[in-house]
DNA sequence: TATAATTTGTCCGTATGTATA
DNA sequence: TTATACATACGGACAAATTAT
């Protein structure tokens, strides 16, 4: 391939505006796989390979014999877990701001150099941020970034995008997120924080990040008012 | 394909045993595609489905140029959402079981009947069942069915498997599952059915099961333990 | 440092099986 | 029963990333 990006990438990102755009809504049905063929002028396999994304991602339901038809993903504002890549891809429509509640430098205690897989002792970024959407407290973020992946941060980096700042070295491109999801008692400060009342519940996601040759980026917990977010998974079975 | 399962599943079944069984381990890498091909005697397609589901799963991690890696996954308890088929499947090596809490016929109110996209009065049964593993209190489930599609439930059912005995039925088998993950403050009740203290938070999972023919077999509501329940969700970026 | 070998990723074409309408 | 439409499977070719030479 010389083009930026695989074909099956294209006909995916195509076929999914044309859903979100109600291109199929009558029929509630997407065309059947050798009209996209005709449509992309691709191999079968291109296009299957393009409807398995678009499957996993929780957009279409193939059934054999019948057609691909369209999840009706009525999501009440939940959070696709399939498509969990930062606020702003989150929130195109919203404006995102963060607040820098703590920054300082550390070093891995035993059970942080357990999770981070990592000599006791090793240098290591804490930050602690507040987020919003649209002016209201959405997510408490704590962060631990490897200072042996990430020599250097500073308040600029950490209030605008920490990923966005690291991803941009081709050499520390993100492999895999490990993610533990559970329900936690919010800590007093990150009640105020949230702006929620004290002891309330909270959705708390704990993050891992690799990179691709299988070092450990950063470990961070999100700790989500329990009132407004809510998270989707959607299984298929076949 | 004449034999019961087809040929990438068998090929899928065996990798993730061996893998289970530790027989990668010195390597933590998979045997090459090549390598694959001549041992299951099939072609690299197959090989490639097989493989691209375990990653799904969360086993491997294929790298273009290096191999495929093994994903060692942490999960200290955590259950895998790509993994989610039930208590008896969750832990094979436990004792499961069901104490019935409330089972009455009911109907469908105007709540009910928006969710679970019935007329308003349809008839439904109503279950509320606390399930236990190893003795102790695990979840308590409510669940939702529409006497339609399940025009019949007993006690003994109830018990046992609900599931089991619905999609015994060819024509019942489950199409899709949408799952909303939040936490909430648990009910006084619920607090005494899992024998945590009043007012704490609870891990809460809503589910819609769907049929292939797109009808809603059931509505429930998971309410967990938030101290012995925790979730995992594994990403690949690529 | 440059080249070659290895290994996974993308893409094509074809044939046949299986579920649905 | 027939036609339609997705599912499985095979084989081949070349691209791209990594590793070994």
């Amino acid at each position: 391939m010389k083009s930026a990006q695989p074909k099956y990438k294209t006909v995916e990102e195509k076929i999914e505006k044309d859903i979100r755009d109600g291109r199929f809504k009558s029929t509630n049905k997407l065309p059947t796989e050798d009209d996209l063929i005709k449509i992309f002028k691709v191999s079968r396999n291109t296009i299957r390979k393009a409807i398995d994304v678009l499957t996993h991602r929780g957009f279409v339901i193939p059934v054999q014999g019948s057609g691909m038809f369209l999840r009706d993903v009525s999501s009440e504002g939940a959070i696709n877990l399939e498509d969990f890549h930062g606020l702003t891809h989150m929130f195109p429509n919203s404006k995102i701001e963060t607040q820098l509640i703590e920054f300082k430098e550390s070093s891995a205690d035993e059970k942080l150099a357990t999770i981070m897989r990592c000599e006791v002792g090793s240098p290591l970024y804490y930050v602690k941020r507040l987020r919003l959407v649209d002016g209201l407290p959405y997510v408490v973020e704590i962060s631990y970034f490897n200072k042996e992946i990430v020599p250097y941060l500073n308040r600029e980096i950490i209030t605008t995008s920490i990923y966005g700042f690291i991803t941009s070295d081709p050499k520390k491109q993100i492999g895999y997120v490990d993610r533990i999801i559970r329900a936690d008692v919010i800590s007093d400060e990150d009640a105020m924080l949230l702006g929620v009342s004290k002891n309330s519940p909270a959705l708390v996601l704990e993050n891992k990040a690799m990179l691709r040759d299988g070092r450990m980026l950063d470990y961070s917990l999100n700790i989500h008012n329990y009132t407004t977010t809510k998270l989707l998974k959607l299984s298929n079975f076949m």
